[in-house]
This record gives C-alpha cells, structure tokens and sequence, in this order.
DNA sequence: CAGAATCCTTTACGATACTG
DNA sequence: CAGTATCGTAAAGGATTCTG
C-alpha cells in the first residue's frame, strides 16, 4: 500500500484513530482472553478507572468493535466481549505484541540513552 | 498502580504507548518513503502543524525509531529518517493498514448504525 | 527554513459521590 | 454492581509570532 492510497483514503485514519486514545488498544487486549464484567476487566487491565472503561467501552461498541449484554439482575449484571468485526482487529494488534515482545528493550534502551 | 508503573512492566503497553495518539502513527508512515524535510513531510502527511511535527518527530526520536540529521546551512536544512528500529514497526504498521482496507467499511456501518 | 515561544481551546483522564 | 454526574488537572493540538 503507497503513502498516497493511505493519505487518499480517509477509513485508514479512521482506523488508526481506533487505537489512537490510551485505553482502547488496551481493553481490545484484554478482552481477548473472553468475554468479561467491568469489574473483572478493571481487574485485567490494572490502572483504569471505573469511569474510564465504561467511557471505552462505550466508544469501542460504538465502533462495532464490542457487544454489551445487560442482564435483568439485581445487582446488575453486564458482560462486555468482542464482535466478530472486533475480533478481526486481534491479528494486527497481536503484530504489534510481537514487536513489542522482540523490540521493546531496544526502545527502553534509547529512552535511557535519551535521559528519559 | 499508576499508568507510568503498568507501562513500566508491560512490553505490550509500551508498544500501545507508542502509536497511542493521533500523529506518531501517521509520520512513521510517512516516512517509510525515505527521510524528508519537515516540510515536505508535512506535505506528504497534510494538515498538521509545523509545531506538532516537530514534537512528533522528537517524540519519535526519543524512542529510538526516528533519527534526525541537521546540517549546518543557511538556510538550515533539517532530515529525518527512520532508524533500523524504527523500520521494525513498519510491518506491524502493515498489518492493521491491511485490516483497515478489509475493514473500514464495516467500522463506518457500525458508525452509521448507532447514529454517528 | 527549522523551530522555539506564546496563547488558546478541547479533550482525556482521574477522584469522588450518588442513583437504580 | 453498573453507571452517571460533577469537578479538577493535565496534556494534546492549533494558530500565531519571532529568531537564528
């Protein structure tokens, strides 16, 4: 794919904004491990607010990427898991892993170099 | 635990980290064609700042995956290129190019769907 | 031309308290 | 327990101006 396609096509950046933010590369992460609650996806991640996921999840189902299952419970049970459409984006993110697994000293390496 | 901490200890974050706002993503696209002048990088990618360039390509050069070359002119004359690490992400890159292409659409209809 | 400095707006994120 | 409302801080990004 040539720079022109991408720039002359806008669903590329449309697509990059999806992992674009802090929290939804993250919670896309998790949610492949299964379906979860907010508290246990609080649990996976370590770090988010309350608040935050549900504002992510929000958003990431928005996109198509997640479903949300209300169950008619008291107390309230609600499971969040990926659609088919977000599943497919697990692939390129595992890409990103691998590198990350294979390149990430090296980027630790020159932030030290750099005085980070 | 505090983000900083998470990321600390998460290769997988780190990576996330790294293309997790609007610009990094997009200049090391661009750059894949071959080192560039800030301005004519800000041609190739359209509608960034020249002030937001700059902090990107620093940003990226802090992290090891962009080298800047300045020589001594007048009118000065600047070059960044990707570093042999920074080429390492272009096939993760790659991968979720391809999936926006396969894909993109199907984020739109969601889009659409839930009345964005 | 590169880019630093300044000013401004928007938004992301977090903490807390409250509702059903 | 899930989720909303509110408040506050911090950071991102844009526009403009100035300097070497």
């Amino acid at each position: 794919m040539t720079t022109d396609a991408f720039l002359a096509d806008c669903r590329a950046r449309l697509a990059f904004d999806l992992l674009s933010n802090t929290w939804n590369p993250v919670v896309l992460w998790v949610l492949r491990d299964g379906p979860g609650r907010p508290r246990e996806l609080r649990k996976r991640i370590g770090g988010i607010s309350p608040k935050v996921l549900t504002e992510t999840l929000r958003r990431l189902e928005f996109n198509g990427l997640v479903a949300r299952h209300a169950y008619a419970e008291s107390p309230p049970r609600v499971e969040y898991e990926l659609t088919d459409l977000g599943r497919t984006l697990l692939a390129p993110i595992d890409a990103f892993g691998a590198w990350a697994f294979e390149h990430g000293d090296d980027v630790i390496a020159a932030q030290d170099r750099n005085g980070g």
